[in-house]
DNA sequence: TTTTTTAAAAAATTTGAAATTCCTATGTGT
DNA sequence: ACACATAGGAATTTCAAATTTTTTAAAAAA
């Protein structure tokens, strides 16, 4: 049996819920005890990951965890925010009720746990199903653009994305502030006020950006001789 | 010696130069001939490739050169926009005298072999040359948008961009149109002007998209109750 | 004729070990 | 003490054979 996507699958849950440090070594002689099979299947699992971006690889020196910075974390949300943003107004224009009716309901379940887990204090047991509900959410938003690249780019960036922030802290206090922000986004997009959905998607992601993102600045026609 | 990334790189060559048929199966037992090499050195560099694009990897089936179509093309050139927009932009607001010069040295360089292709009817011994020398252009366009992942997001996918491109047509005719173009690209970017470089970006890529791309539709609110 | 089963061939994947390269600690000479 | 060389060990890469899966083709059943 191909139990290949297995490890894959395996590891990069590993990966994704900060299982190994920050910038470790992945070797391929330790993890191949953990999963019962040879070295060179756990070299292939780890290269496909490095597809993904979650796993750096150097000719001659292996594989590590891609180490995490603020700076990282900021271009990582700045493309987001690109990605995003473009994706959600796409959407408005090209998606009819269906889109509208999947985006309502992908809101409706992440809001469902987002109040579980505020009445309760089980933040840990519920973070998984937080995170894939989150991650539902955002997909959705850009799922009508009509751009199967444009999906695919930003389901690359929002993974690593979401690898940085374990490495770097797990994000607790904002939580009551993102509940309200999923909100306000939803009304926009079922308001189909694209400079609206921007302005609060922005502004949901803008708490990961280290430095502001540079402002446009007005152009003078330049007086010439 | 390590002759993998030699592989890789002659293989990325034959990719990117259309030397395999669109959607042509790659089987490592008849690649491995050609490079005298293992089966699973050349399932490795296949792999690689996979992660820029530029093949296609499915499980338990192999290896494919991605098929071309004018639906792929557009939304490659639609993204193209997205990053070349935004990377310019910021360019311009980032960059200082030094890039204006990288940028200016990129188009005289460019100019330079345009002009030389225009008079001579060599176009097939050139067209090396000025592709190398059009993705710098654009490449330097973004150079200064201090984002490594836009960069290399935007490389990955104007790779992909003119992967699709052979598998299509050779675009001549358009030729002199592009000349003008790179041109005034250059022209708005020194003057500093965004709004204009993004016009002429649009522009310069335009024909490649198969249908429009939806305008943005002004938002009126909605009458509630 | 059309569909389903089954068997053989082809292709893809996994494996473990050999070959190669890199890293580090130790030794040599200045 | 410092720079440089080198041997030994650890890690990575390559390989051909073994295993598993998919594809193809032919035969049987409907």
């Amino acid at each position: 049996m191909p139990q290949d996507m297995d490890i894959y699958q395996a590891l990069l849950q590993r990966l994704v819920t900060g299982v190994y440090e920050n910038n470790t070594k992945l070797r391929s002689e330790y993890l191949r005890k953990d999963f019962e099979c040879s070295a060179s299947t756990i070299r292939e699992a780890l290269f496909r990951l490095s597809t993904v971006g979650l796993v750096d690889f150097q000719e001659q020196r292996g594989f590590r965890v891609p180490k995490a910075s603020v700076e990282r974390h900021h271009e990582l949300t700045q493309m987001r925010i690109l990605l995003e943003n473009e994706g959600a107004c796409l959407s408005i224009r090209l998606g009819g009720v269906a889109w509208e009716a999947r985006l309502s309901a992908a809101h409706h379940k992440l809001s469902h746990i987002e109040m579980r887990v505020r009445s309760n204090q089980e933040y840990e047991p519920l973070f998984e199903l937080l995170s894939k509900a989150e991650q539902e959410f955002h997909e959705t938003l850009i799922d009508a653009c009509g751009s199967e690249i444009l999906k695919r780019t930003h389901a690359l960036i929002y993974q690593q994305f979401r690898q940085q922030l374990i490495g770097l802290e797990k994000d607790f206090e904002h939580f009551p502030e993102n509940i309200l922000q999923h909100q306000e986004i939803l009304e926009a997009a079922l308001d189909r006020d694209e400079d609206l959905v921007k302005n609060r998607i922005h502004a949901h992601l803008a708490r990961n950006l280290v430095r502001p993102l540079p402002e446009k600045k007005p152009h003078w026609p330049q007086a010439t001789g």
